[in-house]
DNA sequence: TTGCCCAACCTTAACAAAACCTTAAAAAAA
DNA sequence: TTTTTTTAAGGTTTTGTTAAGGTTGGGCAA
């Protein structure tokens, strides 16, 4: 589960580190435009975002991401209070809006409430697509009965795929995501996992909705074909 | 969309249902056992539920739904502002926590912050010229219901050329655009590619709107002829 | 006005170059 | 050891580019 901190304070920011750390992974950010070029990746499962930051703030930051149909739950933090700001902050497209000071409990509880949704392991921690489902609880595979056997990373690549079924990933994104920013092996692995995970799905005729999208990346969809 | 509230302040309930009405299809309820019930049926988007009230108080409500597996979004809404009543009404499965009394607009706020994900009908980003559509998030273009066929470049030239529609674009532009300043290609490809995306779009009688104006560019407009 | 010419554009096809797939072996981790 | 991860290499497919010949339309001379 990953945590994306934008927030050019540092203290605050170290603070939510310490009450966040034990449920995410995090990475922070200190102004508006590192941060959203963090969040474009689209490997973050929540983020966290302040408003008032020099060059861009939370608002444009918001804003643009939406515009590039990035729709990661954002959680907004401010110490405006004002109804104007949170009409702004909602209208740009925030899931949730955090008046500064606050108690470390409630963002915490928000935080739960919005990847508890999101992730769509509301109940038992199962991931579905047709009748391919994932228990992120004990991580198997099955289709139907049939239970596959799929090893850590592609299970991964897996659940991923899913949670963004319909929108294109690209190989960079997927490995960010699944390798980490600072991993130092080649991109060219998610092609080699990509053909191993349609490998242990073609049985089920499953690997079809896998797509490849060409100088683009990959993207499970339920149509036939291309679609 | 389908809104419950229960709320045994009637003064209160009706005020909520004036502001949402524009919104959602309203039911209401007035105590804690017969909002349960409503509830159960899971016909609804989204649940607005008080914590005080008679018999049954809404923590109780809440939990006893979860229990049931009805996942129906739920914002609580009280007058007790103490962390713990917000922990406990978290824990019990709530997505948002309102504290009375509260701007009607925020409330209204997060009603659509919550349906738009839970409805999954975040925005589609799709752009159009008639009735051909291109699905930027997946980079799909389709016509009515049947999908066309476009590699990236192509893709893109058409996003340019709808993007401007009824302005005359230089084969430069196009090439600046698509292929980027520093690329040494000759831009006789934007010829070749034009001609390509006519041949995909001929089938649908849709290349006579890309239309050629000699030693200007060319231009997608929805006029017959040359207009 | 007519007909010719030329530049601009269209189209096609062939070749080149990426991008991707698959497999297998080496390396690392369990 | 066994399993998983990474690298490497060769093969396949798709896309990008170029070039060549065909087509079109406007200008201009007769």
């Amino acid at each position: 589960m990953n945590l994306l901190i934008i927030e050019d304070d540092k203290v605050l920011s170290e603070s939510i580190k310490e009450t966040t750390k034990e449920m995410f992974h995090i990475e922070q950010s200190f102004d508006g435009e590192e941060g959203l070029y963090l969040a474009e990746q689209n490997i973050f499962d929540v983020i966290i975002l302040d408003i008032m930051m020099p060059h861009m703030n939370g608002y444009e930051v918001l804003e643009e991401l939406r515009k590039k149909s990035i729709t990661t739950p954002v959680i907004i933090l401010t110490a405006k209070d004002g109804i104007d700001d949170k009409i702004k902050g909602f209208k740009v497209g925030a899931d949730d809006y955090l008046v500064k000071p606050f108690h470390r409990e409630e963002l915490l509880l928000r935080l739960e409430a919005m990847v508890r949704r999101s992730v769509g392991s509301f109940k038992e921690n199962i991931l579905s697509f047709k009748e391919l489902h994932l228990n992120l609880k004990n991580k198997t595979a099955s289709i139907g009965e049939e239970v596959i056997k799929l090893n850590g990373k592609q299970f991964d690549l897996l659940e991923y795929l899913i949670n963004n079924k319909n929108t294109i990933l690209t190989k960079e994104q997927i490995f960010d995501r699944i390798w980490g920013f600072e991993s130092d092996t080649s991109t060219t692995v998610v092609e080699v996992y990509a053909s191993n995970l349609r490998k242990n799905l073609k049985k089920y005729d499953y690997d079809q909705y896998i797509k490849t999208f060409r100088g683009l990346g990959y993207m499970l969809s339920e149509g036939e074909g291309n679609v």
